[in-house]
DNA sequence: GTCTATAAGGAGATAGAC
DNA sequence: GTCTATCTCCTTATAGAC
């Protein structure tokens, strides 16, 4: 068998992870699945991870990274501010039908994080940035739309990732698309009516 | 020790089992930590129910049922729909933030009910129930308040669990109490704004 | 009906040969 | 560095005495 580094090896076991995880949820994901999937032999896992929970905590982290990078690719710039939500809000639904054993396994590892002694912060800190995420592109939609946010942003931001939450777990729970872009299309509607338009006299201070 | 029927020691052997979930979660509910919580024998346990899944599935419709009676509780009549809506919603963060433990079990609940072969269908069951609750207090607020829904009322339901989904799930994470009651604020402001007052000719009608 | 004792297997982790 | 074999513990479930 090729000798594989290290920090290598502890990538492609928690890869294998997330697989395993995939099908068959967290609880399933047992040291000796993991190293199946991976086609490792029960050793090569302690000599990369110290134990099964050290891997646990880099796969969260792994994840929470991950996310961040998602949430920046699935919101949309336009210059009508309420078709810029709209789209970036289909966009996550689309994501999300695409991929339902992905939402539902960052579901279950949120859950994990909240057990998990050690982790807490984790579930936190992926919560602060994706608003932070959104806040971002919010900040820039509202400059290429010309208008402002009459809320804080950060709030708006809140609102946004509360119902993409909300609609994710409604709709891995009874798969309804329709009705998930209803709530979608309301949302967009009642967010866009916080953007006020930026007058000719704001425009100059 | 004395002869318990069969169905109160199913019962209680629920009940033991919500109380370890609450504690070590889902995962940390084994038969021996139930029996143990409950101070029963662990064959004790093999005689009420044929197997730990049984049980489970019996705890996850238990809690679907007494979910529900939750839903009708928080939510709250009123003259205005505006304030109706405002206070049931606050009602409900109050509710939560008495109880995290609570919601975070319902939220583990739901995940494993998901994963569970044969329990998928309590998950759907389970968020139709909810809307459907929440619907019959929307339709007697509208009476009472004077106002129509202009859209269906079942895809207003949708939105409100929505939000209370989303706020839940953020809650848990960062336990933002403010930010979550300016989510609610807004939330309850926007539902509020698809109720249109009855006119009287419509009432002639 | 309730108990103790135990079967049978899966879990994480490690020892030690190569 | 990688492997096989094994240790130790914990799990669900059951057998059989009382």
């Amino acid at each position: 068998m090729p000798r594989i580094p290290s920090s290598d090896r502890r990538q492609l076991l928690v890869e294998a992870a997330l697989r395993v995880i995939a099908r068959h949820g967290v609880a399933g994901a047992t040291t000796r699945a993991i190293v199946a999937e991976a086609d490792m032999s029960l050793a090569s896992f302690h000599y990369a991870f110290r134990s099964h929970s050290e891997m646990m905590r880099e796969l969260v982290a792994h994840v929470v990274d991950a996310q961040i990078a998602t949430v920046f690719a699935s919101l949309r710039l336009g210059n009508d501010i309420r078709d810029a939500l709209r789209d970036g809000l289909q966009a996550f639904l689309e994501y999300v039908t695409g991929d339902p054993g992905h939402e539902q396994v960052l579901q279950e590892l949120m859950q994990y994080a909240l057990r998990t002694p050690g982790l807490e912060r984790l579930a936190t800190e992926q919560y602060d940035a994706y608003r932070a995420g959104v806040s971002s592109v919010l900040v820039e939609g509202a400059a290429v739309s010309r208008v402002e946010w009459s809320i804080p942003v950060h709030d708006v931001a809140r609102l946004i990732v509360t119902i993409t939450d909300g609609v994710t777990l409604a709709w891995l729970a009874d798969r309804d698309t329709a009705a998930a872009e209803r709530v979608l299309d309301f949302a967009a509607d009642s967010i866009a009516a916080l953007a006020v338009p930026v007058t000719i006299s704001e425009r100059v201070l």
